[in-house]
DNA sequence: CGCAAAACCCAAAACGTTTTAGCTTGTGCG
DNA sequence: CGCACAAGCTAAAACGTTTTGGGTTTTGCG
């Protein structure tokens, strides 16, 4: 019942285990007919090396994680699920495992991030959805140990990061909505992350310098759920009920802010338009249909497990991406209602 | 630059690396006295045992692997989300790491699965959204090895499972409709798993067994995705316009079907009702507000984790469980419309 | 044929733990 | 006082690989 190990199958074919090893490791230092041998012997006994072994003795484990935020039921986020499915395939592509991580409490106090590097449980760690409040990323910036922020950034600080285009994201919905005449808008989106902050400021730039005073875009905080966005409708339009658009952070924001319309019977797209951000799946099906700004979720997933890789060959010191963007318009976007 | 290692630690204490090893693991045979100055010397130099030489060694790594089913951007399914949710935060707190895998033709014709546990990889299996047609399953059955199916089932054979009840949901979705009442239904459900066989047999009974004539039962097969949905509500409603309900085979079928409805003008719940299966999140924040049958997927994660343990514990041979369902109305179903 | 260089392969150390049999002490009891 | 036994600890084997310096064989060439 015993494992079938490297050893059975240097036994079986008379050479040593150092020559089995080589072989699977594709050393060209081993000849065409001891290589075909040795890969027979393996194919017949099903031999698989011993993950464990391996990675002891090479150092490396072939593994990465995926750190996800500190949310309820992180997973059911299809934002996160989307870059996660993106890293997922690709890794496994590339011979590369993935465990799962949260960034919780727990895992900031005991350095688990440093942990996980150190005893080389994994090679590498790709971040999702951190807050400019993640101080722990600074600790980890300084050391020499491979990451990414995946989509999100830290302006100005010397970090490895791919993300959408926030900014540019904020000019194609500006143009969008100036296009279709809307001068009072209401901008639903947090500000516990860089990305938003840049777009919150290259919106409200673009629409200055359209002429259009910065006191026509009405700003409210708030999570980047859908309860987020709903609350966050209601309080935008609630003070400001001569609003003809609103422009949300993330499509869950949108659609949040869509049900509260619904529910007080103003009209998506006629009354109000609403406009959101990733194109999620959801965004789609929802009703009516979302306008978005997309950004390749999945995307930016394969993207990020790229750059990891040019970090693990120490083909370069420092990966900073930022991925294109594009408007989809679908039915929850109009011209502007008539005052 | 060298990571302390556990014979370090012994070197500082003046004792052998067994004994660093036997304190590590709470092994009472050592004094409280060198206990105390083993942990000291751990916590000063922040040590972390290397988790492969540990795994190597012990022949067991306390990690687990997730198994998902190969579907597009499936990490984005919520279905599946809220169910790695409740696996991810139980196994942490536990102190077991989860892997991430799909089973795609690779993972099945490789037997990773077998090997996976074989190498000690993983301690064992959760595996989630198979259908009557993973054959590999029996493989993984006939073996030592833990695993659990999680959220299926195959009536009458011996293998490991967590499940919500799909027969009690049926009673309760044809008890809530009979009395709402609706005579003329379309059935929205998949043919792939066990759960849903049982369910549509289920609701079918209960509705013979009111009186009311199989004929009155339409039933429509398709994928469990939005799209499934809205081809299959519309492929029903086209040839039964009587239809005064619908019943999906879970949310996502059910927002999809409620989408084709809002198209053709149809109003849910005046003119039909639309009830889902699961209550995953997006249920609640569907336009209009779902009703479904709530199946606590997160809390079906966490059940499946303690089933693993009591596997790898061998308390128990046979894992066989389930879960509580419950009805929750929302806005989507209502009585059924005159004739 | 003889020799240097190239090609191929191997031995052994290293990776950092766990685990178990057994070795010292110390203790209690007759 | 001597002995049995327990408590506390250790030595050493085991886990299954990778890696590299060096040894042996083969090849090519004069």
């Amino acid at each position: 019942m015993a494992r079938t190990t490297i050893k059975d199958i240097a036994r079986e074919c008379g050479v040593s285990l150092s020559t089995v090893s080589l072989v699977l490791n594709n050393n060209p230092r081993i000849s065409e007919a001891t290589r075909q041998k040795v890969l027979e012997s393996v194919q017949k006994h099903e031999y698989q090396p011993n993950t464990f072994a391996r990675s002891l003795a090479s150092q490396s484990s072939r593994s990465l994680s995926v750190v996800v935020p500190h949310l309820n039921n992180v997973f059911a986020d299809t934002y996160f699920g989307e870059i996660v499915s993106g890293i997922y395939e690709h890794a496994t592509k590339l011979g590369y495992k993935v465990l799962l991580e949260m960034a919780n409490q727990k895992f900031v106090s005991s350095k688990e991030y440093i942990n996980l590097l150190k005893t080389r449980r994994v090679d590498g760690l790709l971040i999702l959805g951190s807050s400019v409040h993640d101080d722990y990323l600074h600790e980890l910036a300084a050391t020499e140990y491979p990451y990414i922020l995946v989509n999100h950034y830290f302006p100005g600080r010397i970090m490895n990061f791919i993300s959408a285009d926030y900014i540019e994201s904020a000019r194609i919905a500006a143009n969008h909505l100036l296009q279709n005449g809307h001068r009072e808008i209401g901008l639903l989106i947090g500000t516990t992350t860089n990305t938003a902050l840049d777009f919150r400021d290259h919106f409200l730039r673009a629409y200055t310098s359209s002429g259009i005073p910065d006191t026509s875009i009405h700003w409210s905080d708030g999570w980047f759920t859908e309860q987020g966005g709903y609350e966050g409708a209601q309080w935008l339009y609630e003070r400001h009920p001569n609003l003809t658009a609103i422009m949300a952070g993330n499509d869950k924001m949108a659609i949040g802010a869509m049900r509260y319309f619904t529910r007080k019977g103003i009209k998506v797209p006629e009354d109000i338009t609403v406009i959101g951000m990733d194109d999620v799946q959801a965004a789609e099906f929802a009703n009516p249909a979302l306008t978005t700004i997309r950004h390749n979720l999945y995307d930016i997933g394969c993207k990020s497990v790229e750059g990891l890789l040019t970090l693990f060959r120490k083909e370069a010191q420092l990966v900073q991406q930022t991925l294109p963007v594009k408007l989809i318009e679908r039915e929850s976007s109009g011209p502007a209602r008539k005052a």
